[in-house]
RNA sequence: GCCCGAGUGGCGGAACGGUAGACGCAGGGGACUCAAAAUCCUCCGCCCUAACGGGUGUGCGAGUUCGAAUCUCGCCUCGGGCACCA
């Protein structure tokens, strides 16, 4: 931490001074560390965590997304976890039953890369993992229920995911067929396309392959429409998740039809396409296919070109650098269509590198004046451009470009084919369609982008697919009986590819139709089927079903979802369409094929750069010379390493080392300005990660400041939906701030109750307008908002000069509003102003609506929607009385100066302008 | 290229179309102290003024309105998503 005032921990410095009527087991200082242990232990014996289906009262199930075993938590899931308990404890307050879990998403590649570097098992190292991180998240004292933990690596969890894939093959949902997959060389694994970045293996980085393999995949399709539709209900969900996942699943209306080929190649006598834009079919110029449509690979087969070609096409569609230089590369197959509207008006047949198999039909009809990448195709092989329409009141003119209006402006159509020769192109596609339709030509067809999920994975650490090779049988589904079909643990990653394979053993099994040898896939399950039903499991995760459908029942559906906006499309359509699956085949009930009714997406926790620069020169070559060049290499320095602060209006840093404590932080810069290696450059806040070193690590800050510091600073500022910046000096200042709230928590609690005081119902105003806001604020999830309004009420009671008996109630309320964010210190002081029980089962305090209503309001008056003066009127004036007293207002005479105003508004309890 | 979102003090951020800058951070001044830390008080958008007070101000330009950070239109900048999708 880069702290200019206190390098180290609060300790001895303080000034400790005993006050009379402190309780004996106080100490003067608020400790953290005394105080958030005890209290943790105090749930514990309570069980106030444990959900329990209670009939009797309403349930709330709030969940974040649960964690990656990576070995260390990580700032950013304080905050993730943060929030979602601030909203647990704030339910459970509320009267709920409240199901709050916690799991880990344990199965994935790291595991098999920590085995592979270091040796070891990936068990070992993620049961490791998963014990190191759950000892860091105790301390923070989220209000889980651990008696729920699940782990997706552990048989009991993914026997039932195999017995769940077993259902779904039943209904359909699952098939094997051979396709061309996206394969990462370097993980040498399938990939789904939502796993493929850029042309990159989402993990690996690692440019991804097109091969031909055998899949599983799972029958999303089924579910295409009705999980686009199914968005518009999803309220209580930010609509940049919805529009992403509609960007996703992709709809396009059009038109299907064929093509019929001159003379039948191949076995196949026509092409068949789809178009969205059917009123150009009269501009067509070319009919393109995919180097992978059938007709293509029957002609590679005969055609040594045709092969070169489109060897050439599939390596280049996968670059990075053909898909951003956009090369269109044709190849002429000398096969020819006739054009469905005019038999003898011939049009060639390509091979084209920008035609995707799997998208549509693999073909296409090229009208170069209306599509841009038809036209740089067209352009390049000197193939007709025909224009169909011009924009309105235009002529015919040679085209530079694809002319491709907004389809709701209205041009002139010089080759119609249907309605009007002036109209929109949405209003031709329509008309275009039905005359098509009519004459037999195609049909109105919807086309999607979204493909069925291949989520066969040629990985050890994963779900194992519970299906057989039987010689007699065929493939064969493995006996429910016989689940969980376990990984074996004795295996090797000392070589590439999937150790399953090489296993000596494992694969030999039964076959449970025929009773003969068989063999096992060995093929695992993508880690995003474990994250697809979790939610599911946790409302009964020790059950010998999937699901326990009564309590699935009582708990469904997660009224909220907290996590990142990375998942916006893998994870949460995944869900989606597994939730709709898991109702088909009998384990969630109907109303949960939503399964999150409501979802928030928090910011990142970020933190700045600290770095400075090193130069020094290197040999190189220039040519054949060789030569010393001058290098500069930033240094990258970790927040505690450095003593940042500003210097004549720039935010800069010194290195630690370097800082003498007897100089002020400007004297320290300034004797290392000019130094580049310790001179410390700053820049804005970036997003942790390790190779900058710009990390806080959680687990030091609660030793530092304690859990609540960590909890209350991560939500304050902030929305969080917002990126928040870590500081040293704001976590610092958090920890002063709750300092301040347990020493007057001290001082209320040592004045005697019965103590005179004025002030009481100011003072119960406040409390009353705090209790409002507060919870006002945290329902509408606006936690930064909530803990201003702490402030502002804290500020209130340390000021005040009320009665004892008054100030005792306002702290014990404020210990209750305080609960959620910051729970152990909300403990203490409820337990040293004598609260009943404990906070945590305290029900939330409510607001006297009474009590909300001031005796007085004060209005801003204004000059012409200028503001010029204040009036204190009578809450509860009438308008005509408002308008005097504003008349009779000093300034308001002055500024009128005599003339009679034009018209005088009156919003009441808000404003009056006065119009002159 | 297409589709979203956001621009408010030195900073994070508040503001049902109604007193712009709540609350916090940082900073200035002061009290206490031998001193420091901690704590407390106080000031804090910019410009003019000794002060009272006035002017100006929510990326830029128009518009609607008694009144616009907020609504509409057009720009600019930044961030995010998708992208040879037929």
């Amino acid at each position: 931490m880069g702290a200019k005032t206190t390098p180290g921990p609060p300790k001895a410095r303080f000034f400790i001074r005993r006050k009379p009527g402190m309780s004996a087991t106080q100490d003067a200082r608020y400790q953290p560390s005394q105080i958030e242990p005890r209290w943790q232990a105090a749930w514990d014996a309570a069980s106030c965590f444990a959900a329990r289906a209670d009939a009797t009262r309403p349930k709330y199930y709030v969940l974040e997304m649960f964690p990656y075993p990576s070995g260390r938590i990580h700032i950013g899931h304080v905050r993730n976890y943060t929030m979602g308990d601030v909203v647990a404890r704030y339910k459970r307050a509320q009267g709920f039953s409240v199901l709050h879990p916690m799991g880990w998403d344990a199965f994935g590649m790291p595991a098999e890369n920590a085995a592979m570097a270091e040796g070891g098992h990936p068990a070992t190292w993620t049961y490791n993992n998963i014990a190191v991180m759950k000892g860091q998240m105790k301390p923070l004292g989220l209000s889980i229920d651990w008696s729920r933990e699940v782990a997706t690596c552990d048989p009991e969890y993914y026997g039932q995911q195999q017995a769940l894939f077993l259902d779904m093959l039943e209904a359909g949902l699952v098939y094997r067929k051979a396709g061309i997959v996206n394969w990462d060389p370097v993980d040498m694994t399938v990939l789904a396309n939502e796993q493929v970045i850029d042309g990159k293996g989402w993990r690996s980085g690692a440019d991804v392959e097109r091969r031909e393999k055998e899949q599983w995949f799972f029958k999303i399709s089924d579910y295409t429409a009705e999980l686009l539709a199914a968005l518009d209900g999803l309220k209580d969900w930010p609509n940049k998740v919805k529009l992403q996942q509609r960007n996703w699943i992709g709809y396009s209306e059009g038109l299907r039809f064929s093509f019929d080929l001159t003379e039948a190649a191949h076995g196949h006598s026509g092409i068949e396409v789809f178009t969205t834009r059917p009123d150009t079919l009269l501009g067509a110029s070319f009919v393109g296919i995919a180097p992978d449509h059938p007709i293509a690979k029957a002609l590679e087969a005969h055609n040594p070109a045709v092969a070169a070609f489109s060897a050439e096409a599939r390596k280049g569609a996968a670059t990075e650098e053909a898909m951003a230089t956009g090369e269109k590369l044709g190849f002429d197959t000398g096969l020819r269509v006739r054009h469905p509207l005019h038999p003898d008006w011939l049009l060639p047949v390509w091979i084209a590198n920008f035609i995707k198999m799997d998208y549509g039909s693999g073909a296409v009809f090229g009208c170069p004046a209306h599509d841009q990448r038809d036209f740089d195709f067209a352009t390049k092989y000197a193939l007709p451009i025909i224009p169909v329409f011009v924009a309105a009141g235009t002529d015919e003119a040679p085209l530079t470009e694809a002319f491709v209006p907004d389809e709701s402006d209205v041009v002139h159509y010089l080759r119609p084919i249907a309605g009007e020769a002036a109209q929109t192109s949405a209003q031709a596609v329509e008309a275009a369609i039905a005359l098509c339709e009519s004459r037999g030509i195609g049909k109105g067809a919807i086309v999607y982008k979204l493909r069925d999920w291949g989520f066969s994975r040629q990985r050890y650490w994963g779900c194992p697919i519970p299906m057989l090779y039987c010689d007699a049988c065929g493939l064969v589904p493995e006996d429910k009986a016989n689940l969980p079909v376990r990984l074996p643990e004795d295996v090797t990653f000392d070589a590439p590819g999937n150790p399953l394979d090489r296993h000596p053993t494992w694969r030999n099994c039964t076959c449970p139709k025929c009773g003969g040898a068989a063999l096992r896939e060995t093929d695992t399950m993508d880690t995003f089927v474990d994250s697809s039903w979790y939610f599911a499991r946790f409302t009964a995760p020790h059950a010998s079903t999937p699901t326990d459908l009564a309590e699935a029942d009582y708990w469904m559906n997660v009224d909220q979802y907290i996590g990142g906006i990375e998942h916006a499309i893998l994870h949460l359509l995944y869900s989606r369409f597994f939730a709709r699956a898991m109702h088909k085949t009998g384990h969630l009930p109907a109303k949960s094929i939503e399964p999150f009714n409501a979802l928030f997406t928090q910011g990142m926790v970020t933190h700045e750069v600290y770095y400075t620069r090193r130069k020094f020169d290197r040999a190189s070559t220039d040519g054949d010379k060789e030569i010393q060049v001058h290098v500069t290499q930033g240094v990258f320095h970790f927040p505690e390493d450095v003593v940042a602060g500003d210097y004549q209006g720039t935010r800069v840093g010194v290195l630690k080392a370097d800082f003498d404590s007897s100089l002020s932080f400007a004297q320290n810069y300034e004797r290392v300005k000019d130094d580049h290696e310790k001179a410390v450059v700053i820049v804005s806040s970036v997003k942790m990660s390790k190779s900058k070193r710009n990390v806080v690590d959680p687990v030091a800050i609660i030793e530092q400041f304690g859990a609540d510091t960590a909890r209350w600073f991560v939500m304050s500022d902030s929305p969080p939906e917002r990126d928040v910046e870590w500081t040293a000096s704001g976590a610092e200042a958090t920890h002063k701030h709750l300092g301040r709230v347990w020493m007057l928590c001290d001082r209320i609690a040592a004045l005697p109750a019965d103590q005179p005081g004025e002030g009481d119902v100011d003072l119960m105003r406040a409390m009353h307008r705090a209790i409002a806001d507060v919870t006002q604020t945290i329902e509408g999830f606006a936690f930064n908002k909530a803990i201003a309004k702490l402030y502002e009420f804290t500020n209130t009671l340390g000021r005040t000069k009320a009665s004892g008996a008054a100030q005792k109630l306002a702290m014990r309320v404020l210990a209750q509003l305080m609960a959620p964010m910051v729970p152990h210190l909300a403990e203490d002081i409820w337990h040293h102003q004598g609260g009943a029980g404990l906070v945590t089962l305290a029900p939330w305090p409510k607001a006297d609506p009474a009590m909300l209503v001031e005796d007085t309001v004060t209005l801003a008056v204004q000059f012409n929607g200028k503001r010029r003066t204040e009036i204190t009127v009578p809450s509860g004036s009438s308008n005509a009385e408002v308008e005097k007293a504003a008349l009779a207002d000093e300034a308001v005479i002055r500024g009128l100066a005599g003339a009679t105003p034009k018209k005088i508004i009156v919003v009441p309890g808000r404003i009056v302008n006065v119009v002159v």
